[in-house]
DNA sequence: TATTGTTATACTCTATAACTATA
DNA sequence: TATAGTTATAGAGTATAACAATA
């Protein structure tokens, strides 16, 4: 099974997940928690059905993703002013604050990945080669 | 998002089950039984536990996975005579032939990414990093 | 006592359809 | 009519506990 390209990408995906995984066990944050996290704090005040394509959540599912990131004052909605159907997304103040803590958290991760892949050029040819699969255009 | 390995590793592999998943529509084959046909094909008579240990799957799951070959008759559990408690598993004549049709289709899919990743190279490139996250003895 | 296969069950992710309020 | 957010729901995949038969 070691030749088939999807069930090798399967097995280290499933590996890193769980390194990301235990790493943020304390925080109690979950991979896609992360994911929307990051994208806010990058870009705040998107709404939610852009953010969630952009992660490739149904829109659907992210109401109870963003339910939990509000509820717990990390992340909340604001009426958008000009379309008041929709909600534009912003960290609160805690929010910013916990997003500090979670970048720390995710660069030790990402130095343990570093030192199993046998360097930050390894690394590098990883995105690289995952990019080209994804036909990524900001590779 | 784009510099987060789990990340783009989440999302290659997505993007690579999708084409997989896709590939064998037809036959209705999916990915967790196209790893059990492959590994009973190259080393059959194996008991259930020690393919799913292999594939990562837990054995209360793979009964039902196990149950589906078996009703297409693809695959066979057979009583070991020296430890009554154990099945050893077999491809039927019809399951090798399946196999071989499976394989055909594979590696149509395979060379699909191959085109994508740039050729070959980068396919051996791209098992040698995930090997290397795995820690994969016989990379 | 321990192990193999099994059942039952629960939890997470994901996918779809349909609703509401706005546009 | 169409779109943003929402609700309800169903299907995978995965995890654990407990049981019967056998070791």
């Amino acid at each position: 099974m070691g030749e088939i390209v999807g069930y090798k990408l399967r097995r280290a995906q499933l590996f890193v997940f769980q390194d990301f995984i235990e790493s943020f066990a304390k925080m109690k944050l979950r991979p896609a928690e992360f994911s929307v996290l990051a994208i806010i704090a990058r870009t705040p005040g998107q709404k939610q059905t852009e953010i969630a394509e952009q992660l490739g959540i149904k829109r659907a599912n992210f109401v109870a993703l963003m339910d939990g990131l509000e509820r717990r004052g990390l992340a909340e909605r604001r009426k958008a002013a000009t379309d008041k159907r929709s909600h534009s997304l912003h960290l609160t103040p805690e929010g910013a604050r916990f997003v500090d803590k979670m970048t720390s958290v995710w660069r030790n991760h990402e130095e343990r990945l570093i030192e199993r892949l046998g360097g930050p050029e390894a690394r590098a040819a990883l995105l690289d080669l995952l990019g080209r699969l994804l036909d990524d255009p900001e590779r």
